[in-house]
RNA sequence: GAGGUUGUAGCUCAGUUGGUUAGAGCGCCAGAUUGUGGUUCUGGAGGUCGCGGGUUCGAGACCCGUCUCCCUCCCCA
């Protein structure tokens, strides 16, 4: 008999955390619905041809392998063991859990491409794992809710998108949040402004760090990376724009001579002019040069959600990317989408105190067990309860009433129907109201029509 | 994958330079109360001290390994 344990990086949600999970779940689906985003599943584990390569090196390493069942070894040689354990990985495992809800719907977008009406929304709930070392609003299983478009290159998405996340995100009470957006296609051109073509992937990681470390550590780490001073004397107006309000206009003044840059520039300011049409007013949005981050696949909108004052990384994530089905087979199948994170929305709303209190037992109703003949009298009573739309239960032990009650009270059960043979030969049942203590004698149809009067 | 930190009852934690039988609060169970929960009082159960090895006459404490928690880096929801 050894002790149970959870495998690293997981856990159990009680009953209390449900509620609030579902509420949040709840939330974000309807709003998904709102906007026309149609559901979708997909299997837990995919193919690793499907996953690999998509996340960039580091995504390769945190994917979840699965072993082949039965004899994977078996026709393993010995070369096979010198080659390293990412040749042999390849040799032993077929299969992988999924790291994100983006890649498999891409999947499914080209293996259904002639049935689906494009543009497609659809949106996913459902769980991604990911092999990494656990911390504070990090683990190795959490729920993702993503919402995309394919199929259409419109800017509208982009905006939509925006739209979206101040549905939601003040729809569980988060007021205070920032959703910055920067452009892949403006990091491309910055890239190609300081001479460092074909650089923007070390050069996004160490300027995004900018308001973590600074501008001087930045530079140390542009060195690092193989950058020139030169380049990083370029790069100046990067320093002086970050915390710009309206920095379009200093952006294109700066990249001009990149058409790529322009592009982008163009692109952000259509989203901003969508959003505004769209009637939305204090946008929470905020362009940011550094935002860097998302995976390898995207190419244009790249979005970060921070909820503020809490001491979490980002809620959510997205961006569009233009040639993921392409990896498929498929290109031109552009495609936008957003990730909502289940279980760090839910960490910074449990830091900021926003869950709305609910009832925490779904029993509205309990019925006791005195002796057999109450029993059996309680039993015909139950359904009646039920069949009205009561959530109802009958305690299944004929043990002391006080041991009942306290199951009562535990579960928070408001409302305790007591059965003994006074009420049996009355058919006028005590109905105990448990916050305050107080009884009255009703029959069935009376008490019924009380709780149904109390749920709403 | 690199570095740091933590682990003692169901939970939160004490436990002296290594020394008898490892403690407290809360919770749990039972009784006070044979038809009444929350409050109170009384009593009780509950520990391979994360796991494995080592040093020692003797280890919860010291050493090594390993797992886990939390944190930093990397990266991300």
């Amino acid at each position: 008999m050894s002790k149970p344990s959870l495998a690293r990086g997981t856990r159990d949600f009680g009953p209390e955390q449900m509620a609030k999970r579902t509420f949040i779940f709840d939330t974000i689906r309807r709003a998904f619905q709102r906007y026309g985003f149609l559901p979708l599943e997909t299997p837990a584990f995919e193919n690793l041809s499907v996953l690999m390569g998509k996340y960039g090196e580091e995504g390769d390493q945190l994917l979840f392998k699965i072993l082949n069942s039965g004899d994977f070894s078996g026709k393993l040689t010995d070369p096979d063991w010198n080659e390293g354990y990412k040749a042999l990985t390849g040799k032993i495992s077929e299969k992988g859990l999924r790291y994100d809800l983006t890649v498999p719907f891409a999947r499914y977008v080209v293996m259904n491409r002639g049935t689906l009406a494009m543009p497609f929304k659809r949106y996913q709930i459902q769980p991604v794992w990911r092999a990494d070392r656990p911390q504070k609003g990090r683990y190795r299983e959490f729920y993702q809710c993503d919402a995309d478009v394919v199929g259409t290159d419109s800017l509208l998405c982009e905006a939509e998108i925006v739209m979206l996340l101040h549905d939601i995100l003040p729809a569980l009470g988060i007021e205070d949040f920032t959703i910055k957006i920067n452009n892949r296609k403006i990091l491309t051109g910055i890239a190609d402004m300081i001479g460092a073509h074909g650089m923007e992937g070390p050069l996004c990681v160490a300027i995004d760090k900018l308001d973590k470390i600074g501008k001087e550590k930045v530079e140390e780490e542009l060195i690092q990376r193989g950058f020139t001073s030169e380049s990083i004397l370029k790069l100046e107006p990067v320093f002086s724009l970050s915390d710009g309000t309206a920095p379009f206009k200093e952006l294109k003044n700066w990249l001009s001579g990149s058409e790529i840059a322009m592009k982008g520039i163009d692109e952000l300011e259509t989203v901003w002019k969508l959003v505004k049409t769209l009637g939305l007013e204090n946008a929470r949005i905020q362009f940011d040069v550094t935002l860097a981050r998302g995976l390898s696949y995207y190419t244009g909108a790249i979005f970060e959600v921070k909820a503020n004052n809490v001491q979490i990384g980002s809620i959510s994530g997205g961006g569009r990317y233009d040639n993921l089905t392409g990896t498929f087979g498929v290109p031109g199948i552009s495609g936008v989408g957003i990730s909502l994170g289940v279980d760090r929305i839910y960490d910074v709303m449990e830091e900021l105190n926003l869950f709305p209190e609910s009832r925490k037992t779904s029993t509205q109703v309990m019925i006791s067990n005195f002796d057999e003949e109450a029993f059996l009298y309680g039993l015909s009573v139950l359904p009646k309860l039920r069949n009205a739309g009561i959530n109802a239960e009958i305690y299944p032990d004929s043990v002391k009433l006080k041991k009942q009650l306290d199951y009562a009270d535990r579960k928070n059960i408001p409302f305790v129907i007591l059965i003994g043979s006074d009420e049996i030969q009355s058919g006028l049942l005590t109905l105990k109201n448990m916050k305050s203590g107080e009884q009255q004698k009703r029959n069935a149809s009376d008490i019924i029509a009380l709780l149904t009067a109390e749920r709403s």
